[in-house]
DNA sequence: ATCTACTTGCAAACCATTTGCATTTATGAT
DNA sequence: ATCATAAATGCAAATGGTTTGCAAGTAGAT
Protein backbone atom coordinates (compact mmCIF):
# COMPACT_ATOMS: atom_id res chain seq x y z
CA UNK A 1 0.00 0.00 0.00
CA UNK A 2 3.00 2.22 0.36
CA UNK A 3 3.59 1.51 -3.28
CA UNK A 4 -0.01 2.42 -4.01
CA UNK A 5 0.41 5.80 -2.35
CA UNK A 6 3.47 6.52 -4.40
CA UNK A 7 1.59 5.58 -7.51
CA UNK A 8 -1.29 7.82 -6.59
CA UNK A 9 1.07 10.73 -6.19
CA UNK A 10 2.61 9.96 -9.56
CA UNK A 11 -0.83 10.13 -11.09
CA UNK A 12 -1.57 13.39 -9.33
CA UNK A 13 1.60 14.87 -10.75
CA UNK A 14 0.77 13.51 -14.15
CA UNK A 15 -2.61 15.23 -14.04
CA UNK A 16 -1.14 18.44 -12.74
CA UNK A 17 1.47 18.50 -15.46
CA UNK A 18 -1.33 18.06 -17.95
CA UNK A 19 -3.27 20.97 -16.51
CA UNK A 20 -6.05 18.68 -15.31
CA UNK A 21 -7.72 18.57 -11.93
CA UNK A 22 -7.12 15.53 -9.81
CA UNK A 23 -10.42 13.82 -8.99
CA UNK A 24 -11.16 10.40 -7.48
CA UNK A 25 -12.58 9.15 -10.75
CA UNK A 26 -9.56 10.22 -12.73
CA UNK A 27 -7.17 8.66 -10.28
CA UNK A 28 -9.22 5.47 -10.43
CA UNK A 29 -9.07 5.47 -14.19
CA UNK A 30 -5.31 5.87 -14.16
CA UNK A 31 -5.04 3.07 -11.64
CA UNK A 32 -7.07 0.83 -13.91
CA UNK A 33 -4.69 1.60 -16.75
CA UNK A 34 -1.75 0.88 -14.52
CA UNK A 35 -3.15 -2.45 -13.34
CA UNK A 36 -4.00 -3.67 -16.81
CA UNK A 37 -0.95 -3.64 -18.99
CA UNK A 38 -2.86 -3.79 -22.22
CA UNK A 39 -4.95 -1.52 -24.43
CA UNK A 40 -8.38 -0.99 -22.88
CA UNK A 41 -11.52 0.88 -23.94
CA UNK A 42 -14.18 3.06 -22.31
CA UNK A 43 -16.51 0.16 -21.61
CA UNK A 44 -13.86 -1.84 -19.83
CA UNK A 45 -12.96 1.13 -17.66
CA UNK A 46 -16.58 1.93 -16.89
CA UNK A 47 -17.21 -1.66 -15.82
CA UNK A 48 -14.30 -1.53 -13.35
CA UNK A 49 -15.11 1.88 -11.91
CA UNK A 50 -17.06 2.25 -8.70
CA UNK A 51 -18.88 5.40 -7.70
CA UNK A 52 -19.60 6.55 -11.20
CA UNK A 53 -22.94 6.57 -12.95
CA UNK A 54 -22.24 8.00 -16.35
CA UNK A 55 -20.03 6.58 -19.06
CA UNK A 56 -19.76 10.04 -20.61
CA UNK A 57 -17.40 10.93 -17.81
CA UNK A 58 -15.09 8.14 -18.86
CA UNK A 59 -15.13 9.38 -22.44
CA UNK A 60 -14.36 12.89 -21.31
CA UNK A 61 -11.47 11.70 -19.17
CA UNK A 62 -10.02 9.60 -21.95
CA UNK A 63 -10.22 12.51 -24.31
CA UNK A 64 -8.51 14.91 -21.89
CA UNK A 65 -5.86 12.35 -21.08
CA UNK A 66 -5.07 11.77 -24.71
CA UNK A 67 -4.93 15.49 -25.43
CA UNK A 68 -2.39 16.16 -22.70
CA UNK A 69 -0.33 13.09 -23.54
CA UNK A 70 -1.08 10.86 -20.56
CA UNK A 71 -2.67 8.27 -22.83
CA UNK A 72 -2.03 7.18 -26.33
CA UNK A 73 -4.59 5.79 -28.67
CA UNK A 74 -4.13 2.30 -30.06
CA UNK A 75 -5.78 1.36 -33.36
CA UNK A 76 -6.79 -2.26 -33.02
CA UNK A 77 -9.46 -2.28 -35.74
CA UNK A 78 -12.12 -3.01 -33.17
CA UNK A 79 -15.41 -1.15 -32.97
CA UNK A 80 -14.26 1.02 -30.10
CA UNK A 81 -11.14 3.03 -29.36
CA UNK A 82 -8.42 1.59 -27.15
CA UNK A 83 -5.86 3.45 -25.07
CA UNK A 84 -2.71 2.77 -23.12
CA UNK A 85 -0.61 4.80 -20.73
CA UNK A 86 1.98 6.52 -22.85
CA UNK A 87 4.83 5.48 -20.63
CA UNK A 88 8.49 5.57 -21.51
CA UNK A 89 8.30 1.91 -22.37
CA UNK A 90 7.29 2.45 -25.92
CA UNK A 91 5.96 -0.64 -27.65
CA UNK A 92 3.56 -1.94 -30.27
CA UNK A 93 1.16 -4.86 -30.65
CA UNK A 94 0.44 -7.98 -32.60
CA UNK A 95 -3.27 -8.72 -32.59
CA UNK A 96 -4.87 -12.08 -33.33
CA UNK A 97 -7.74 -11.39 -35.71
CA UNK A 98 -9.53 -14.51 -34.51
CA UNK A 99 -9.39 -14.45 -30.72
CA UNK A 100 -8.20 -10.90 -30.01
CA UNK A 101 -5.09 -12.04 -28.14
CA UNK A 102 -2.49 -9.29 -28.00
CA UNK A 103 1.27 -9.64 -27.79
CA UNK A 104 3.58 -6.69 -27.32
CA UNK A 105 6.76 -6.07 -29.15
CA UNK A 106 9.37 -3.44 -28.76
CA UNK A 107 11.69 -2.32 -31.49
CA UNK A 108 12.41 1.21 -30.45
CA UNK A 109 15.78 1.55 -32.15
CA UNK A 110 14.65 0.25 -35.52
CA UNK A 111 11.51 2.37 -35.46
CA UNK A 112 13.44 5.41 -34.32
CA UNK A 113 15.86 5.10 -37.21
CA UNK A 114 13.01 4.40 -39.55
CA UNK A 115 11.15 7.56 -38.55
CA UNK A 116 14.29 9.66 -38.99
CA UNK A 117 14.68 8.35 -42.49
CA UNK A 118 11.06 9.04 -43.36
CA UNK A 119 11.30 12.60 -42.09
CA UNK A 120 14.51 13.13 -44.01
CA UNK A 121 12.90 11.93 -47.23
CA UNK A 122 9.58 13.71 -46.80
CA UNK A 123 8.71 16.88 -48.69
CA UNK A 124 5.91 18.14 -46.52
CA UNK A 125 6.50 16.64 -43.11
CA UNK A 126 9.44 17.50 -40.90
CA UNK A 127 7.55 17.07 -37.69
CA UNK A 128 6.17 13.64 -36.90
CA UNK A 129 4.69 13.51 -33.42
CA UNK A 130 2.95 10.15 -33.29
CA UNK A 131 2.71 6.92 -35.16
CA UNK A 132 0.61 3.81 -35.20
CA UNK A 133 2.12 0.44 -35.87
CA UNK A 134 0.10 -2.66 -35.21
CA UNK A 135 0.43 -6.10 -36.70
CA UNK A 136 -2.46 -8.45 -37.38
CA UNK A 137 -2.39 -12.18 -37.80
CA UNK A 138 -3.44 -15.44 -36.21
CA UNK A 139 -1.86 -16.64 -33.02
CA UNK A 140 -0.43 -20.10 -32.48
CA UNK A 141 -3.61 -21.37 -30.84
CA UNK A 142 -5.97 -20.15 -33.56
CA UNK A 143 -3.71 -21.13 -36.43
CA UNK B 1 -11.50 4.96 -73.26
CA UNK B 2 -9.73 1.88 -74.47
CA UNK B 3 -7.83 2.13 -71.23
CA UNK B 4 -11.09 2.42 -69.35
CA UNK B 5 -12.39 -0.78 -70.90
CA UNK B 6 -9.26 -2.59 -69.89
CA UNK B 7 -9.65 -1.28 -66.38
CA UNK B 8 -13.24 -2.37 -66.20
CA UNK B 9 -12.22 -5.88 -67.17
CA UNK B 10 -9.55 -5.82 -64.51
CA UNK B 11 -12.17 -4.94 -61.98
CA UNK B 12 -14.46 -7.68 -63.21
CA UNK B 13 -11.69 -10.19 -62.77
CA UNK B 14 -10.90 -8.83 -59.36
CA UNK B 15 -14.50 -9.32 -58.31
CA UNK B 16 -14.68 -12.76 -59.84
CA UNK B 17 -11.52 -13.83 -58.07
CA UNK B 18 -13.07 -12.61 -54.84
CA UNK B 19 -16.23 -14.64 -55.44
CA UNK B 20 -18.30 -11.48 -55.83
CA UNK B 21 -20.83 -10.66 -58.52
CA UNK B 22 -19.97 -7.87 -60.86
CA UNK B 23 -22.59 -5.13 -60.68
CA UNK B 24 -22.61 -1.58 -62.07
CA UNK B 25 -22.39 -0.10 -58.59
CA UNK B 26 -19.43 -2.22 -57.62
CA UNK B 27 -17.58 -1.40 -60.80
CA UNK B 28 -18.26 2.27 -60.18
CA UNK B 29 -16.94 2.02 -56.67
CA UNK B 30 -13.75 0.38 -57.87
CA UNK B 31 -13.39 3.06 -60.52
CA UNK B 32 -13.70 5.73 -57.84
CA UNK B 33 -10.94 4.06 -55.89
CA UNK B 34 -8.82 3.88 -58.98
CA UNK B 35 -9.34 7.54 -59.84
CA UNK B 36 -8.57 8.78 -56.34
CA UNK B 37 -5.17 7.62 -55.26
CA UNK B 38 -5.78 8.23 -51.62
CA UNK B 39 -7.67 6.67 -48.73
CA UNK B 40 -11.40 7.38 -49.06
CA UNK B 41 -14.46 6.63 -46.94
CA UNK B 42 -18.04 5.55 -47.51
CA UNK B 43 -19.38 9.10 -47.60
CA UNK B 44 -16.94 10.18 -50.26
CA UNK B 45 -17.83 7.20 -52.41
CA UNK B 46 -21.56 7.70 -51.96
CA UNK B 47 -21.25 11.34 -52.98
CA UNK B 48 -19.50 10.38 -56.21
CA UNK B 49 -21.82 7.53 -57.12
CA UNK B 50 -24.70 7.98 -59.53
CA UNK B 51 -27.67 5.67 -59.69
CA UNK B 52 -27.59 4.69 -56.07
CA UNK B 53 -29.99 5.69 -53.34
CA UNK B 54 -28.72 3.91 -50.27
CA UNK B 55 -25.44 4.34 -48.50
CA UNK B 56 -25.87 0.92 -46.90
CA UNK B 57 -24.98 -0.56 -50.26
CA UNK B 58 -21.66 1.24 -50.16
CA UNK B 59 -20.94 -0.10 -46.70
CA UNK B 60 -21.81 -3.60 -47.82
CA UNK B 61 -19.54 -3.33 -50.83
CA UNK B 62 -16.65 -1.99 -48.79
CA UNK B 63 -17.05 -4.78 -46.32
CA UNK B 64 -17.12 -7.48 -49.02
CA UNK B 65 -14.17 -5.91 -50.79
CA UNK B 66 -12.12 -5.83 -47.64
CA UNK B 67 -13.01 -9.41 -46.79
CA UNK B 68 -11.85 -10.74 -50.13
CA UNK B 69 -8.73 -8.58 -50.18
CA UNK B 70 -9.60 -6.07 -52.88
CA UNK B 71 -9.41 -3.22 -50.39
CA UNK B 72 -7.36 -2.60 -47.34
CA UNK B 73 -8.43 -0.57 -44.40
CA UNK B 74 -6.40 2.48 -43.43
CA UNK B 75 -6.49 3.71 -39.83
CA UNK B 76 -6.30 7.48 -40.03
CA UNK B 77 -7.79 8.25 -36.62
CA UNK B 78 -10.71 9.97 -38.26
CA UNK B 79 -14.31 9.33 -37.28
CA UNK B 80 -14.96 7.07 -40.26
CA UNK B 81 -13.12 4.18 -41.83
CA UNK B 82 -10.92 4.74 -44.87
CA UNK B 83 -9.93 2.26 -47.55
CA UNK B 84 -7.54 1.96 -50.44
CA UNK B 85 -7.11 -0.52 -53.24
CA UNK B 86 -4.68 -3.11 -51.97
CA UNK B 87 -2.53 -2.97 -55.05
CA UNK B 88 0.98 -4.33 -55.37
CA UNK B 89 2.31 -0.87 -54.70
CA UNK B 90 2.35 -1.22 -50.99
CA UNK B 91 2.76 2.04 -49.11
CA UNK B 92 1.89 3.93 -45.95
CA UNK B 93 0.84 7.44 -44.98
CA UNK B 94 1.85 10.52 -43.07
CA UNK B 95 -1.21 12.42 -41.92
CA UNK B 96 -1.33 16.07 -40.90
CA UNK B 97 -3.32 16.20 -37.68
CA UNK B 98 -4.30 19.80 -38.39
CA UNK B 99 -5.41 19.89 -42.03
CA UNK B 100 -5.71 16.20 -42.89
CA UNK B 101 -3.18 16.38 -45.73
CA UNK B 102 -1.81 12.96 -46.57
CA UNK B 103 1.59 12.08 -47.97
CA UNK B 104 2.52 8.58 -49.00
CA UNK B 105 5.74 6.83 -48.25
CA UNK B 106 7.08 3.52 -49.30
CA UNK B 107 9.66 1.56 -47.42
CA UNK B 108 8.84 -1.96 -48.46
CA UNK B 109 12.26 -3.45 -47.88
CA UNK B 110 12.74 -2.05 -44.41
CA UNK B 111 9.25 -3.02 -43.35
CA UNK B 112 9.61 -6.46 -44.88
CA UNK B 113 12.79 -7.10 -42.94
CA UNK B 114 11.23 -5.65 -39.84
CA UNK B 115 8.24 -7.98 -40.01
CA UNK B 116 10.49 -10.99 -40.50
CA UNK B 117 12.40 -10.09 -37.38
CA UNK B 118 9.22 -9.61 -35.37
CA UNK B 119 7.88 -12.98 -36.45
CA UNK B 120 11.18 -14.63 -35.63
CA UNK B 121 11.16 -13.14 -32.13
CA UNK B 122 7.49 -13.71 -31.38
CA UNK B 123 6.30 -16.53 -29.15
CA UNK B 124 2.70 -16.69 -30.22
CA UNK B 125 2.60 -15.30 -33.71
CA UNK B 126 4.23 -16.94 -36.69
CA UNK B 127 1.67 -15.74 -39.14
CA UNK B 128 1.29 -12.01 -39.65
CA UNK B 129 -1.12 -11.22 -42.44
CA UNK B 130 -1.62 -7.48 -42.20
CA UNK B 131 -0.17 -4.44 -40.53
CA UNK B 132 -1.03 -0.82 -40.00
CA UNK B 133 1.64 1.83 -40.04
CA UNK B 134 0.64 5.45 -40.19
CA UNK B 135 2.55 8.51 -39.07
CA UNK B 136 0.95 11.63 -37.64
CA UNK B 137 2.37 15.13 -37.46
CA UNK B 138 1.96 18.62 -38.82
CA UNK B 139 2.73 19.41 -42.42
CA UNK B 140 4.96 22.24 -43.55
CA UNK B 141 2.02 24.58 -44.15
CA UNK B 142 0.41 24.02 -40.75
CA UNK B 143 3.63 24.03 -38.82
C1' DA C 1 -34.73 -19.14 -70.72
C1' DT C 2 -34.72 -20.48 -66.03
C1' DC C 3 -33.34 -21.04 -61.41
C1' DT C 4 -30.85 -19.68 -57.41
C1' DA C 5 -27.92 -17.17 -54.72
C1' DC C 6 -26.25 -12.85 -54.32
C1' DT C 7 -27.24 -7.65 -54.40
C1' DT C 8 -29.79 -3.64 -53.69
C1' DG C 9 -33.29 -0.39 -51.69
C1' DC C 10 -35.77 0.97 -47.92
C1' DA C 11 -36.48 1.70 -43.25
C1' DA C 12 -35.28 1.04 -38.86
C1' DA C 13 -32.09 -0.27 -35.40
C1' DC C 14 -27.61 -0.09 -33.27
C1' DC C 15 -23.86 1.40 -30.67
C1' DA C 16 -19.91 4.09 -29.53
C1' DT C 17 -19.25 8.63 -28.69
C1' DT C 18 -20.54 13.58 -28.01
C1' DT C 19 -23.00 17.51 -26.18
C1' DG C 20 -25.99 20.96 -23.44
C1' DC C 21 -27.13 22.20 -19.13
C1' DA C 22 -27.49 22.24 -14.16
C1' DT C 23 -24.94 20.85 -10.13
C1' DT C 24 -20.88 19.65 -7.67
C1' DT C 25 -15.99 19.77 -6.74
C1' DA C 26 -10.92 20.86 -6.89
C1' DT C 27 -7.62 24.38 -6.71
C1' DG C 28 -5.35 28.93 -6.42
C1' DA C 29 -5.86 33.32 -4.31
C1' DT C 30 -7.38 35.87 -0.33
C1' DA D 1 -9.38 28.14 6.48
C1' DT D 2 -12.55 30.37 3.36
C1' DC D 3 -13.93 31.94 -1.03
C1' DA D 4 -14.33 32.48 -5.82
C1' DT D 5 -13.84 30.47 -10.20
C1' DA D 6 -12.98 27.34 -13.59
C1' DA D 7 -13.23 22.68 -14.35
C1' DA D 8 -15.47 18.05 -13.68
C1' DT D 9 -19.55 15.26 -13.22
C1' DG D 10 -24.39 13.48 -13.77
C1' DC D 11 -28.25 13.24 -16.48
C1' DA D 12 -30.62 13.02 -20.61
C1' DA D 13 -30.78 13.52 -25.21
C1' DA D 14 -28.68 13.88 -29.64
C1' DT D 15 -25.33 12.54 -33.09
C1' DG D 16 -23.38 10.05 -36.75
C1' DG D 17 -21.19 6.24 -38.74
C1' DT D 18 -22.37 1.66 -39.55
C1' DT D 19 -25.34 -2.53 -39.52
C1' DT D 20 -29.39 -5.35 -40.28
C1' DG D 21 -34.07 -7.51 -41.64
C1' DC D 22 -36.88 -8.02 -45.25
C1' DA D 23 -38.82 -7.65 -49.85
C1' DA D 24 -37.75 -6.92 -54.62
C1' DG D 25 -34.33 -6.96 -58.31
C1' DT D 26 -30.38 -8.89 -60.88
C1' DA D 27 -26.07 -11.51 -62.26
C1' DG D 28 -24.28 -15.79 -63.51
C1' DA D 29 -24.39 -20.85 -63.84
C1' DT D 30 -26.90 -24.65 -66.00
Amino acid sequence: MVKKEIEKNDFKNLLKKGGLKSTPIRLNILEIFSKNNKPINADFIFSKLKGITDEATVYRSLSSFEKCGILKRIDLRMSSIYFELSDINHHHHIVCTKCGEIEDFKESEIIERFLLKIVKDSRNFKNITEHSLELFGTCRVCN
